[in-house]
DNA sequence: CAGCGCTTGTGAACACAAGCACAAGCGCTT
DNA sequence: AAGCGCTTGTGCTTGTGTTCACAAGCGCTG
């Protein structure tokens, strides 16, 4: 087979906006979609989807567009949501119980598998379905539901540890809420949501008058 | 004044991990930081930090490293981080709620400045020392705060029809927490943080024997 | 079955970002 | 005041991503 040549990490960073558009298009039982239409319903340049899905293989028809079924087929696979993965959380604060009970992780066959929490009053407590359960039962956790993917959602100053106890149990991807930068081994896969730093940019760009004004500096 | 060329995006990104580095830095009275320390920190590569900091100007000294305190407040100004921003939240789902209660935003200068909602049973609930208002009370607010900063945290379905409301509000910095692709004029900032989708690229990433593999398959 | 309109797939040009490697320059020491 | 070690600032190379522009090729129509 044509084991593809590697896919750039811009293109990966797209292919969920491509997925979620054409989970839409399929629910509206549209046959195929150009790349044209895709372009606009993920917010990109047209020559851009092209360029992405081609890394993919071979799936448009010239004069025609992608069929929708097979499109999101193909995109489903290469991005491994064929499975369900169980994700465990750890850190149940605002916002762990809010990623926990966020519909969007298990609408995308992310199951939430355990929520973990260092603090002992915590523990026992239920979210939703499930309850709170000390950080330290991570390995059994981890083990017994084999768990391939770890939320951060701890304050900065404990997020290194719980990246470590992660790494330990044999989680390889990380998605870490903490202001805290980990260090890791390098075959695991880090990625950081900042939320004031969000603030921070849409900040800086409100003071440099970017984009096109209205024209009148010379 | 040498009123500088344009600062690239990609070094824009990076100077909220800067000043994040910088602050703990301060608060641990280092009064000078060399690029290399400063790089480690931040998680990035030395020689990536100078070109970075010479962007906003010759602040280090040769031999020495750059003044702490001085860099925080020169990354501060060109943050726009002086003065505090008023933020609107609208959507008060889980999302929004622990938005809401997320110390990380005061602590930067970002103050809430109103939550909002669409539902009306809502109104009137109240949030840490805020009280929920109805969405319609957008434009009052943002006139009598001079909000410049939005934030959305709704369904996506109603995303779209908020940031217009916020445009036609004066927002002209919008941090969209939905998972739809808002269409808004160019001189408006968007910033889009999906939850589902960073666990898709993680589980890309999972399944693509990338980064250094144990060396097993020839 | 030839011609035509439409849309893909991609080569090539361009733009942007990363990182090396080193000269410039500061402060300390002798 | 000269020399030395250290760290910045930056020219240049390399790599990565974006965009254009067009030939290739499908399906429809007459």
């Amino acid at each position: 087979m044509s084991r593809a040549a590697r896919i750039p990490d811009a293109t990966v960073e797209r292919l969920p906006l491509y997925y979620r558009a054409l989970v839409e298009l399929d629910q509206l039982k549209a046959p195929t979609v150009s790349s044209e239409s895709l372009a606009e319903l993920a917010g990109v340049n047209a020559a851009k989807v092209r360029k992405d899905l081609s890394y993919l293989g071979t799936y448009g028809t010239r004069g025609v567009g992608y069929n929708v079924g097979n499109l999101l087929h193909q995109i489903s696979r290469e991005l491994g949501l064929s499975q369900d993965w169980p994700v465990v959380i750890v850190g149940i604060g605002n916002l762990g119980r809010a990623l926990a009970s966020y519909s969007g992780f298990s609408a995308r066959g992310f199951r939430i598998s355990a929520l973990l929490d260092a603090d002992p009053d915590k523990a026992g407590q239920s979210v939703g379905k499930l309850t709170i359960r000390p950080t330290s039962d991570l390995g059994v956790i981890a083990k017994s539901d084999d768990v391939a993917i770890g939320i951060i959602a701890t304050p900065g100053s404990a997020a290194q540890a719980v990246a470590e106890q992660m790494v330990i149990c044999g989680i390889r991807s990380i998605l870490n809420f903490s202001p805290a930068v980990l260090v890791v081994p390098p075959d695991v896969t880090v990625r950081r949501v900042d939320l004031a730093l969000e603030l921070q940019i849409l900040s800086f760009h409100h003071g440099h008058n970017d984009h096109a004004e209205h024209g009148l500096t010379p």
